[in-house]
DNA sequence: ACCGTCATCTGGAATGAATCAAATCTGGGG
DNA sequence: CCCCAGATTTGATTCATTCCAGATGACGGT
């Protein structure tokens, strides 16, 4: 496992330091997580690392390919292991979850513009906007006993 | 014109102040302005309106839909005066230009999540990411002659 | 196994967007 | 024309992220 994280860091030649392999880690057993969380579970396991480090090492592993960043409007940057795949997100409007979402039609029918206006698009991103199950429920509850939402 | 916007302001239950017809008029005259650039044409106007205003004021209109707010991954939030149609954006990944694109295909075939994980999807947000025109032929030069990017 | 170099990490301070809080002002209904 | 809920001002505050300068440690070469 640990030795299967440092192949891979080996391979797009970057060297291989505690934090990298302990963000990394991290990373890939929690999908979606933010750079706080990050953070938190280095340090659980590894003591002390700078907040400066977390940022540099989701930087150059998302420079590298490792990773992808997700910025949901108005939240914290999340990261996510799953590269490559073309899939998208399903985000909570009121608590900020994130679901994948494999894209439905296999391949881009709608997704060419109409008029690029001469931009080289590299990259098409979808986000899907909504209230998760939870909230949804929450909401419904709100609607009906007139209690404040729970999940703000 | 500004008889225009005064009735709008109305039709949506806002009180019609001083800020708010110059917000409404910057965003017109202005696709895609963030909100720095918006305080300044403001001021440009009416001369002092504090910073706050703006931002207390730019949420109102978003709230009351005669805005859209547009926020481009870890660029500061941009708004525009298109609303209801459904149209997407390119955004230039090395300077932030963003342009508009109208849906090519006219009805949303593969934006139905083959999943939506039990969330309520209310909108589907499209961003197509690129290097716009200028960037394209600054980053072409660069390439061929050595010089630094003149669009970063 | 040791060394030296240079990428990486540390800790603290800085930036910049956006929000909060309390006091003051004003649009527009009565 | 008066009044007050809704707007705006001023000033401070939070929060994510980045910059800086110096210390540390990974790893190719000897």
């Amino acid at each position: 496992m640990t030795t299967d994280l440092r192949s891979v860091l080996r391979e797009v030649s970057l060297r291989v330091t505690r934090p990298r392999l302990a963000v990394l880690a991290a990373v890939h057993a929690h999908p979606h997580v933010d750079t706080d969380t990050v953070t938190g579970l280095v340090r659980a396991e590894l003591g002390t690392v700078s907040h400066q480090a977390v940022y540099d090492v989701l930087r150059a592993l998302t420079n590298a390919g490792l990773l992808r960043r997700i910025q949901p409007a108005g939240a914290p940057a999340r990261y996510e292991s799953r590269v490559g795949d073309n899939h998208h997100h399903v985000v909570c409007r009121s608590c900020g979850a994130i679901a994948d979402v494999d894209c439905a039609v296999g391949h881009v029918p709608c997704l060419t513009a109409s008029d690029d206006h001469g931009f080289v698009v590299d990259e098409v991103e979808l986000v899907y906007w909504g209230t998760c199950p939870d909230c949804s429920t929450a909401r419904t509850a709100e609607m009906t006993t007139k209690h404040r939402r729970k999940c703000s």
